[in-house]
RNA sequence: GCCAAUGUAGCUCAGUCUGGCUAGAGCAUUCGACUUGUAAUCGAAAGGUCGUGGGUUCAGAUCCCAUCAUUGGCUCCA
């Protein structure tokens, strides 16, 4: 049977004459007009029966389930097929598909006669398709425009390859998702719904993108393309210290750092098949007859690189890192959305070349314990997010270990993905999915296992018999993209401030980390050489000396979250000690330089540290409202 | 990309449905006064081709069409 199917404003259809002998009898020659309905246009093939004639009823109520359309038009159409079924047989079958479809508002037109029609077919990317259903066999193509070009194999078959979902738990036991309970564990039913069902509701914007603007980290750049983002300098300075601080953790692991190009030639023989596999989402960039793209991961650049490496077993596992800034990838407009889905970002991204599964295993191992730690040191607990893990059954079936190990590790139950077939380039996928306010599920931390790249990027090392062989490769981007990280630092600020905390960043990360505030003109003299001593001492500490009253100045400090405030006036200027205002409790604390220093110190260490990013005297400094 | 909502001063918004006075307010900015004790001192000035481009009208921020951007949903997420 062969369907095209067409979501459609309206269509008119006047039956004119009778076409065959066996055309239905009492057709009223009147036009019909119906609106926002979805029209199946049907060919009944030779073979088949009314299982056929179910499935295809089947398929249909799912797509107008998704596009939310409740109204169905069965049009008999021979001219989809050369390989008619005959009249009567074809008759039946359309009966059995209306009557089988009885909760959908379902009519058809007049079989077997001519008619004249006028349809007017809605712009949506579902709203058309064309569906072949035959006895055996389920295949279709979903959502494929007429006049696109042909869909690369890869789109194809991505959308035919099925996964099994489940819950595995730390003890080891696998439950399918449907059974799993998850009255404990809502962030995950969160992420298996979003991830399986496809399914949200929202209809406000999340909450970081008005915090992102108000606290002058990051904005839109209008005279760019969508998705790049603008940072000022608080927001370079976040992002800079984060930055420094996942490749400090990625060199005490053992990644060594490097830099390669962000834009790549297409039609370079190891990017042709890479690319064809995952087409269309990538800037394009021509240059002197040469069709450049600009890169999406690291990926490239340092297999190509490693493909220089003359490597022996004895080098491995050997790891190469980078800090992208930028990757690209022209997402969708629509899915676009303040610091959690940009078209360009900065993600670390360490490859690790094993000489064997084996070696990969244990590797992959070590940078799941980086991960974790290093999302930890940035302040975003295993609370905060949800893991899953995706893998081929084959893989697992020789693996179970090493996954439950991986579960096991995390200690609570993660979603798992499984695929019977092999399609994309790894074995196996974890990642963590960072849940925020909206019940939004985003991709941090993540790890694959790749069997095919070594191969493709000719990679090779000796093995111990004086062999070559291809290395397996290990992907991880141990944080996640930077960008996402701001992303889920805001959502968590913005979820304490909704449970009534004061909203607040890492200590290590606040742009300024102490504000001094004067009483009065006299006092600013004091201020600046207290403020040196401070700043000597790597903190980050500015002068409010603004001719506003003392309230409204701490108000401020409050509002841009600064942790320490000093009141320097009479009493301080003559005091030993500090008078140090805690916004973590509200209350003014007395207490000597050292010991505040020293409490300091405590919060920050192991922290890359960058000086003030902006003018010490808040009199000097712009203000910036976004 | 599709559907919907939104777009007015640097920021947050009123005015748009029902076209008609010089397009308003608060915050921020500038100037002046005040010299402040832990979440908003007082006064004044300046600030706008109402996202952009067309159209309808005696008259357009307001109605119509197109377009861009943001947000939400869908799709997508290597």
């Amino acid at each position: 049977m062969r369907i095209l199917q067409l979501h459609c404003d309206s269509i008119e259809y006047t039956p004119t004459k009778k076409e065959i002998k066996s055309a239905e009898e009492d057709v009223s020659t009147d036009t019909i007009r119906l609106e926002e309905l979805v029209v199946a246009f049907v060919a009944v093939e030779k073979d088949d029966d009314s299982s056929v004639a179910e499935d295809a009823i089947f398929q249909i109520k799912n797509s107008m389930d998704k596009i939310g359309c409740k109204k169905l038009l069965l049009y008999p159409y021979a001219h989809l097929s050369s390989n008619l079924a005959p009249p009567y047989l074809a008759i039946s079958l359309l009966k059995e598909m209306e009557s089988s479809a009885s909760e959908l508002e379902v009519s058809h037109s007049p079989f077997g006669w001519t008619k004249s029609y006028k349809i007017q077919v809605k712009g949506h990317p579902l709203a058309e398709s064309s569906k072949v259903i035959t006895k055996k066999e389920t295949q279709f193509l979903e959502g494929k425009k007429p006049e696109e070009e042909a869909t690369s194999e890869a789109l194809k078959s991505e959308s035919k390859i099925k996964s099994f979902w489940n819950i595995l738990s730390p003890d080891g036991t696998m439950t399918p998702m449907s059974e799993f309970n998850f009255a404990n564990h809502k962030k995950l039913e969160i992420l298996s719904k979003y991830e399986s069902a496809k399914k949200r509701s929202v209809d406000e914007p999340p909450p970081h993108v008005a915090l992102m603007k108000k606290l002058a980290i990051a904005d839109y750049e209008p005279a760019s393309d969508s998705g790049n983002m603008r940072f000022f300098p608080n927001g370079r300075l976040i992002k800079s210290l984060i930055e420094q601080y996942v490749t400090k953790r990625v060199k005490e692991y053992g990644g060594y750092e490097v830099e390669t190009p962000i834009m790549y030639d297409s039609h370079h023989p190891s990017m042709v098949s890479y690319f064809n596999r995952f087409p269309a989402r990538q800037y394009n960039i021509d240059s002197e007859g040469k069709k450049l793209f600009l890169r999406f991961a690291a990926c490239f650049g340092q297999f190509l690189m490693a493909n220089e490496f003359q490597l022996s077993y004895k080098n491995l596992p050997y790891r190469l890192y980078e800090l992208t800034r930028y990757s690209f990838r022209r997402e969708q407009s629509g899915e676009l959305v303040g610091l959690r889905r940009l078209r360009a970002f900065t993600m670390p991204d360490c490859h690790a070349f094993c000489k064997d599964l084996d070696q990969s295993i244990q590797e992959i191992q070590t940078r799941f314990d980086l991960s974790q730690s290093v999302l930890n040191e940035l302040g975003i607990e295993e609370s905060d997010y949800e893991m899953a893990i995706r893998f081929t059954e084959d893989f697992y079936n020789e693996n179970k270990k090493t996954v439950q190990e991986l579960v096991k590790k995390l200690g609570k139950p993660v979603l798992i993905e499984m695929w019977k077939e092999k399609f994309f380039y790894f074995v196996l996928k974890w990642e963590f999915n960072f849940i925020d306010n909206l019940g939004k599920a985003s991709a941090l931390s993540t790890d694959q296992i790749d069997v095919e790249n070594g191969k493709r990027y000719g990679i090779d090392f000796v093995d111990e018999n004086n062999v070559k062989r291809n290395p397996i490769i290990l992907h991880n981007s141990p944080s996640g993209a930077i960008e996402r990280i701001i992303y889920a630092l805001l959502e968590k600020a913005a979820f304490d401030s909704k449970q009534g905390r004061k909203p607040q960043l890492p200590l290590w990360l606040s742009p300024t980390q102490v504000r001094i505030i004067p009483l009065t003109d006299d006092f600013i003299d004091i201020c600046n050489s207290l403020a040196q001593k401070i700043s000597s001492q790597n903190i980050r500490v500015d002068i409010d000396d603004r001719n506003d009253s003392i309230g409204k100045r701490i108000r401020e400090a409050e509002k841009e979250w600064i942790r320490y405030i000093l009141v320097i006036g009479e009493k301080e200027a003559t005091s030993e000690n500090l008078s140090i205002r805690d916004r973590k409790t509200g209350d003014v604390r007395e207490l000597s330089f050292d010991t505040f220093i020293a409490e300091f110190n405590d919060q920050t260490k192991n922290k890359p540290f960058s000086g003030l990013n902006t003018p010490k005297l808040l009199s000097q400094r712009p203000q910036l409202m976004v």
